[in-house]
DNA sequence: GGTTAGCGTTAGCCATGGGTAACAAGACTG
DNA sequence: CAGTCTTGTTACCCATGGCTAACGCTAACC
């Protein structure tokens, strides 16, 4: 490529376009809640933004017909069916790149979901549904998230995660939490992903050890609170 | 997919953000100037602003360092070296994903611009890379521009285009320009393809006619005027 | 030489996205 | 029950991107 790091070229602060920020907080609201309502703090923490701003674009979400928030003493904030498909749409969009980004083009693990994350908001329905068809429609992305190919919200239990896991007990590893971009990154260089096999050899400290195939591995307990599982 | 557009789901008028903006005044002095100086009405004119936006973007644009417009009475706006090298990585982006887009995805061809001019923003370097790697390092988009792999600028001149060609001549297309969505979806419609040998047969009136490999096809004349050709 | 057209800039307005400071109300905690 | 969070909202402020109106200047054109 070119000889600068044309990326660096430009860099401005937010950058957050009108439906990039949009998308953003029907996306939160739809992964906070599952579905059911949610409070507008915890909407502000997740985007790492004020409650300010979570208060003014309710308004504008309202205005846009993605939000269908109570009237007066009632706060949480609901999605309309509208939001909701849209949120659905973002995250079938996510989790197709983020296939499409590892499976084609080699992008490591932990570096998919920050360029999906920019991607998402770009692309149309039509690119995506490309992009299904060029990966064959593949059921999960490589953090081991289904993908929903229709507006179905399988919203589906939260398994436990590795780090609740007593020693000595044998489980497979279902997802990695996308967002934990360092997690997952440590996650994957000891071979701790989707479809593996683990025993929990020791799990008292910060730092808990695994056994993932043939190798011995130490975790980062943190890291491993990051990895959901089933038995 | 999804059972509804869920692109349609949220319309934002402008949908610029400043890092977007940014680079598409770049990237219209880049192109109206091939490197040399540009009068900011013509930038004007080629993004569809006011020569008012324009003015301003100048400011922020010499802030960023983009810029380097000489002083007092020297109006035309002239790109840094930096501000060059963003330039020419944008093509490289924008050229590079219009190719993947229609080779790997079948984009139609006249829909491939649009979808580019949206994803170049957002995308890194390193994913250009990988984009360049997986398609083989092409040396050209589907439309017949060249894809500039380094900062070095290789402008060239300005080819004939279609229009221009008298009755009788056989000609080489070189390329289609695809700013224009429609003229690009005759053209293909019609055969006429970077590569493709044409001969002109008609070329009085508002249709021109062409014989182009075994088909006689019509064309309207602006969008002959879109085609560059050579000899 | 005067008129006219085009150009760049300033002033002022709007929307969006983001931020503080401040406050009233509800929800916990003691 | 009092005290302390927490929460949502309001009132302002800032930056960006875009707009129209208006002005001064230059450069053509008669």
């Amino acid at each position: 490529m070119g000889n600068k790091t044309a990326t660096d070229l430009l860099t401005v602060g937010s950058d957050r376009s009108p439906s990039r920020a949009r998308e953003d907080y029907v996306k939160a609201i739809y992964q906070l809640g599952g579905g059911a309502p949610v409070r507008a703090a915890a909407v502000a923490r997740y985007l790492n933004v004020s409650r300010v701003s979570v208060s003014k674009a309710k308004r504008l979400l309202e205005g846009d017909g993605l939000l269908e928030s109570e009237p007066a003493p009632a706060k949480p904030l609901r999605l309309s069916h509208k939001g909701r498909a849209l949120a659905v749409a973002m995250v079938r969009r996510h989790r197709l790149l983020e296939t499409f980004l590892h499976r084609s083009l080699d992008v490591p693990l932990e570096r998919v979901h920050a360029e999906a994350e920019r991607i998402e908001h770009v692309i149309s329905d039509d690119l995506a549904s490309r992009i299904a068809a060029f990966l064959g429609r593949p059921s999960s992305d490589p953090h081991g998230h289904p993908i929903p190919y229709d507006d179905a919200t399988a919203a589906g239990a939260a398994l436990p995660t590795l780090a609740s896991v007593a020693v000595g007990a044998c489980v497979v590893v279902v997802s990695l939490d996308d967002r934990d971009d360092e997690a997952v990154g440590a996650l994957a260089a000891a071979g701790v992903l989707p479809g593996a096999t683990v025993r929990v050899e020791r799990n008292d400290t910060a730092q808990m050890r695994v056994r993932c195939g043939k190798r011995t591995v130490s975790l980062n307990r943190h890291h491993a609170a990051m990895v959901r599982i089933a038995t």
